[in-house]
DNA sequence: CCCACTCGTTGACCTAGATCAATGCGAACG
DNA sequence: CGTTCGCATTGATCTAGGTCAACGAGTGGG
């Protein structure tokens, strides 16, 4: 394996009763497995760590896996030719990402996957959990539901960015972060550096830090750098 | 059923070795069914004529069912507060729509459905196919694998919204649209009024046709009505 | 303790594409 | 066979948000 930077291990060699082991095994996408379907393609995954800034997978990569993300954030991202990047999402602990292409026709990935800290993932060959699927309805079903539930997500997504402006994409995801909820007031934890937030959003981060200015100067709320107070939901929500 | 315009008769009472029939029996989410569990399936099925503007359903409505187009176009579209649409996918003879929402936990339509011309859909109950799929596995992959293409299209879709301009977009449109190729010319035929055009590419009718002109004038093609001759898809190509 | 580097903010300016308004034009219809 | 109506085109103007450049404020390394 030239070339490769990251740490792999063998996941069949993590002890049960951990946390980790706990967390993935009652991912929807397993806990439908028996404990006998589980172990058998416990034997085919393996564990890799990476560091800030490595690349998983390019777009266009033909992909035989999907990823399981134990710990860290990874960046799912659209790269123009001529550098530009869209971030299209950010994985966390306890979700996985690529998951669709287990089914696709062509298994080339549509993003590119970058480290967004260093982190620690859990590889699943397609092939193994595609024969899992096979004789089992109950599992497949769920991985029905969780592509729909990405599609739905996605349209969402083309809603925002068609016919909502950035003003509005801010509130948005203002709301769709708020942490703590009190009648109209609120707060919000960026869990990502702004020039990301600012990518999520299609927006640059110039413009991103002049529309917080700008809710802010209005009263709207108040920016402590990754907190932000909002002491008016109903004057956030009509941009929502 | 009060308010209802459209036309209604059952589906288990058209006749088979009609080219109808073999067309939705071809169909890749029905072609893995037996023909016994076809034909139950068919008794549930209802055929709905709409005339040119109506409404099949609209955004957030629960949707119980999912459809197949038979003649005529529907036009899948987003309507923001403001009475500002935006054209996500038109679906024609053949193709069917809504299918993602099988198995949406909130069976909520993302998107809502209108006539763009009077047309003929068959209405196909989400649960009575539910059923079919949990002993079918050959059906189920099927419905895995034409529900990730449909993700993949709205990454894409994404992707062209954010990292390429109204002039790409336009460009991937006609390459898209080709329905004669010879050698680095080309003919594209537009199969859709220019504002539904211009709303799939989220421009306006005013862009689009500004844009063409400039193409035109640019000599890389030429206009005539809804046929756009390409003279150079080299020069065309970059943009994509 | 200083330097270099990255990240966010702010200001000045620019541009892609929207909006508004006018005109043309072919199909539908009395 | 005029009238009307919906759709496309074109020109003039406006604006949201991008780009470019300068300037802190941390922060990690030597």
């Amino acid at each position: 394996m030239i070339g490769m930077t990251h740490k792999v291990i063998n996941f069949s060699c993590m002890e049960k009763d951990t946390p980790q082991y706990e967390a993935i095994r009652s991912h929807y996408l397993f806990s439908g497995l028996t404990d006998g379907e589980f172990d058998s393609l416990a034997t085919e995954v393996s564990v890799e760590s990476y560091d800030k800034g490595e690349i998983l997978f390019h777009r266009g990569d033909t992909a035989d896996a999907f990823y399981y993300v134990e710990s860290g954030q990874v960046e799912l991202s659209l790269i123009s030719r001529d550098g530009q990047k869209k971030v299209v999402e950010v994985i966390a602990h306890g979700r996985t990402f690529a998951e669709a292409i287990i089914f696709m026709a062509e298994a080339k990935v549509p993003v590119t996957a970058e480290a967004l800290s260093n982190c620690v993932v859990y590889r699943i060959p397609n092939d193994a959990y595609r024969n899992l699927l096979q004789d089992n309805a109950n599992a497949c079903m769920r991985l029905l539901s969780d592509v729909c539930y990405h599609l739905h997500q996605r349209v969402r997504e083309i809603e925002r960015l068609t016919i909502q402006n950035a003003h509005s994409r801010l509130a948005s995801y203002l709301i769709d972060h708020i942490v703590e909820i009190d009648d109209d007031e609120a707060t919000v934890r960026l869990d990502l550096p702004r020039h990301v937030v600012a990518s999520r959003l299609s927006i640059t981060p110039e413009t991103l830090s002049r529309l917080l200015r700008a809710m802010s100067d209005d009263g709207i709320l108040t920016v402590d750098d990754r907190l932000v107070f909002v002491h008016s939901l109903a004057r956030l929500r009509p941009y929502d």
